[in-house]
RNA sequence: GCCCAGGUAGCUCAGUUGGUAGAGCAGAGGACUGAAAAUCCUCGUGUCGGCGGUUCGAUUCCGUCCCUGGGCA
């Protein structure tokens, strides 16, 4: 099973150069130090932000401009639309591909991005289990509506698969939901399936590290930024083409420029709402970050000497 | 100056018919198997504005003073 989910990335096991990952928190600089990754390599960037993949999402992701991917091939930004379904599986299949592909032609991919569920789907691979099963997630959702229902599928769920019923909080809907949806589907616990993260895809991985106290007012002005810059407009657009049920309306800037926009917040309730789930998230992603193996730390408060760090420790390892 | 309403955790507030207090948010730590910028878990001693009084005991009742809103002059 292993081998049959590596196969798309044989090529990148073989080689001698490693991905490259640049990870650390949101605001951290990630971009701007692989964008000189990639010229001093050199190499081609490779996004795994779970919201840069949408098309038209720019502003309220911090999606690298036109003239910054001018420089330098940017790959999976812009792949989907808002109303598509596309989840981590999706993301490592494509991912896996474009990494495979960019190494062929002896073109070492620097991958940049937040989302470190993304990222081990990528090197990792995710367990070849059922994929989602929209019809079903409704159902078991109407039953978690009920009064008590939460605990009821809780409940279901310690019945047929203990350990994840252990593992997993009642209130946790969606692992809930996701482990009673793979049990119905597959007849098999969620637990049963083995993460396959024994041995992950070659790469060289750069934690950038930051101070949080001054994080802190650098993203608070960020958030500032992007609603000077016209966050509401663009999200006023985006819901005049998709569903404001789309899953990238539910994020960190859209979701409260979207209640903005429909006349349920005001426009600075919006920013301090911005600003605080934005600290949160940081602070998520740190704490991702430590658990992760093999991370080669480099500061991030002095840029050049960052980059300097950052080629030292892929000369070295790669 | 007078009359109201308040002064309780970093913030917004709840509460104690008198037995020294608790939520949300913030903050810290953690988890993460197809929604992951999502979802969730753990962590709360603070002169209950100051000073007096009553009481075995006051943050709670009484007095007084200070501060903040609002109203009246």
């Amino acid at each position: 099973m292993t081998g049959r989910t590596r196969r798309g990335c044989t090529a990148v096991k073989n080689d001698v150069k490693k991905l490259i990952v640049i990870a650390g928190p949101t605001g951290s600089g990630k971009s701007e130090l692989a964008l000189r990754l990639a010229t001093a390599l050199p190499g081609e960037i490779v996004n795994y932000d779970s919201v840069q993949v949408y098309r038209g999402f720019d502003l309220g992701s911090a999606k690298p401009s036109p003239a910054e991917r001018a420089l330098v091939p940017h790959h999976l930004f812009d792949v989907v639309d808002a109303g598509e379904e596309f989840n981590a599986a999706d993301y490592g299949r494509v991912a896996r591909e474009v990494c495979a592909t960019l190494t062929l032609s002896n073109i070492r991919p620097i991958l940049v991005g937040g989302t470190f569920f993304y990222l081990r789907a990528l090197l990792s691979g995710l367990p070849e289990m059922p994929g989602r099963d929209e019809a079903l997630r409704a159902r078991l959702r109407r039953i978690a509506a009920a009064p008590r229902g939460a605990a009821r599928l809780h409940r279901w769920l310690s019945k047929i698969d203990p350990r994840s019923g252990r593992k997993i909080a009642p209130a946790d809907r969606h692992r809930v939901e996701r482990a009673l949806e793979v049990w119905i589907t597959s007849g098999r616990p969620i637990s049963s399936w083995e993460p396959e993260a024994s041995d992950e895809l070659p790469a060289v991985k750069l934690g950038l590290r930051v101070d949080r106290e001054r994080l802190a007012p650098r993203l608070d002005a960020r958030v500032e930024t992007m609603f000077r810059r016209g966050l509401i407009d663009e999200t006023r657009a985006l819901l005049e083409r998709f569903p404001a049920s789309a899953r990238p309306f539910g994020t960190i800037g859209y979701k409260e420029a979207a209640a903005v926009v429909r006349g349920e917040m005001t426009a600075s309730a919006a920013i301090e709402e911005t600003k605080r789930r934005t600290r949160a998230y940081a602070k998520r992603q740190m704490t991702w970050l430590r658990s992760e193996r093999n991370v080669h730390w480099v500061d991030a408060e002095d840029r050049e000497a960052a980059l300097a760090a950052a080629l030292r420790i892929i000369e070295e390892h790669a």
